[in-house]
Formats: structure tokens, C-alpha cells, sequence
DNA sequence: ACTATGATGCGAACGACTCTCAGGAAGGCG
DNA sequence: CGCCTTCCTGAGAGTCGTTCGCATCATAGT
């Protein structure tokens, strides 16, 4: 067996249903004890981060380097616009930067290249309500 | 007076100079000590990080969270590609990837749009070395 | 030189995260 | 259905990078 089949790993990923946004495991925490679950903060971090590395959930690191997750309707590798006033993010499909990352780590003998690609900015919504 | 010119922030900057790799504050003080200075860490975190805020070294941060800092040739705003294993690093431009995060974002109605871009691979030499 | 004020250095504090360990519960087996 | 192995859980302590508080120091304008 793999991966064992728990309440505590269910509550989670309903909750991430429920959120459209990156949230760190500390906020999880917080609104699953509101919620009334007993779960405790170490089974979300290691829940949140198996989740993570099978690809279930997307994780990034905000600029204060806080990790945060979110369940995203793609599965396969895409990258985010997130609003950095309210939290709505968007996935975006980047094949035009990654064709570029791949040039460039070519050009300078650079080989097994992973790029970071992230874009933070402000949300039409956002903008109007100033 | 903004910015004052002390004995810590010129030893910090020497130091930098002769360092190509992005290093992080702890790594700076310790080689500060080794070199026999007596410059204290909460010093080296402060003068790093106004001196980040002022432009005049780069910072970003490795995917342990830790930030990291490197005296760049260009002052203007570039990206970086970073191997892996030696932490040799090369500073690109990266014109063609903000225009598409530029285009992207307007698609979306997204303003004022910040990027994150930074590459990871191995470099010619190490991939050598096996 | 004199002084106002930013900078320093130390240790304590902080926050995110991980570890330890005893108790609990999946899930395969008979 | 009950048993047993093994993994998972929860609480608290610990780790690690970073920041704060504060008394002292030193830079730079007068």
C-alpha cells in the first residue's frame, strides 16, 4: 500500500474544493479546526505536502517564502497569474516562456533546465474597487 | 543623510566582489568571521537587505526558502540561470518572456504585473564531471 | 570637537516547518 | 468478523532562518 486512505487526508482535499486560492498549510489548519475538525497542524503540513509531491495539489512559494497550495483544475504542468490584492488566480499555459527558458539554457551549455515562472499583479476586479 | 557609509556595509560589498555565486546572509557572515572580521549576523541580514531594496545586489530565493544574494555586472533588471550543482550563474535577458507575461496578464485584466522567472540546470562543466 | 541620529552587536523572540513518540486506525489476512 | 502489521495522527518540543529590542557606537553635518 501506497497511500493510506484517512479522514484527515479527505478534509483536506474538500476543503481545497471549496478554495479557489493558494492557501499555506497554516490557514488550512486554522479553517479546518473552525470548521470542527480535530486534525492537527503536523498532519497538514505532511498531508499538503504528499499531495504536492503526486501532483494532487500545486504548491508555489509566496515572496515572503511561505509555501502555499491550491488544487488546480489542470493536472498537467501549467503556471499561475495570481491577484495579489484578492487571491484569484488564474492557470495559464506558458509553452512560449518555457520554448524561450529552453533557448537560452541551450545557448549557455546548461542542460536538465527547471524554471520558476510565476505572475503576480493586480485583478480587473481589483483595480475598479481601487 | 540616507544611507550611512559604515566600516560593516564597505566589507560586506568587498566581499561580494569576490564572490560570483548567489550566497546567503548566513554564508556571508560566516566568511566574514573567517576573514576575522567582527561584523555581527543581524548586521550582515540589515545591510543585505537594504542593499537589495536599493538594487545594488540581486536576491531571490533558493527553493528551500532561504534568500540569497550576488553582486551583479548588470544593474538593470535581468533574470538569472543558476546551476544546480556549482552555483555558477549566468545573468540573461529575459525581453521575450516578459512580453508574453505582459500579454498574458492583459488578456486576463491583470495591471501592474510582476514576474518571477529564474532558471535551474546543470551546467556544461558539471554535467562533465558527472 | 560636538551632537544628532542612523548603525551595530548581542541575545531573545518569532514564525514556518519538522521531528519524536505514544496511541490510533487503515486495510490485508485468516 | 476479529487480528495484526504498518502507516498515520496529534501534541509538544526542537530546528532554522530571520527579525526585534536595546544599550552602545560611530558617521557626517555644524
Amino acid at each position: 500500500m501506497v497511500v493510506r486512505q484517512t479522514r484527515q487526508r479527505a478534509e483536506i482535499l474538500d476543503l481545497l474544493d471549496d478554495v479557489d486560492e493558494f492557501r499555506s498549510a497554516q490557514q488550512l489548519h486554522e479553517m479546518l479546526r473552525t470548521r470542527g475538525s480535530s486534525i492537527g497542524l503536523a498532519t497538514v503540513y505532511r498531508a499538503v505536502q504528499s499531495l504536492a509531491e503526486t501532483g494532487e495539489v500545486d504548491s508555489l512559494r509566496t515572496a515572503e517564502g511561505e509555501s502555499v497550495y491550491r488544487r488546480c483544475a489542470q493536472r498537467s504542468h501549467h503556471h499561475h497569474l495570481v491577484c495579489r490584492s484578492c487571491g484569484r488566480t488564474v492557470e495559464i499555459d506558458a509553452g512560449q516562456a518555457e520554448a524561450w527558458a529552453g533557448q537560452v539554457a541551450a545557448a549557455h551549455g546548461f542542460d536538465d533546465v527547471d524554471h520558476t515562472i510565476e505572475l503576480v499583479g493586480t485583478c480587473a476586479t481589483c483595480r475598479a474597487a481601487g
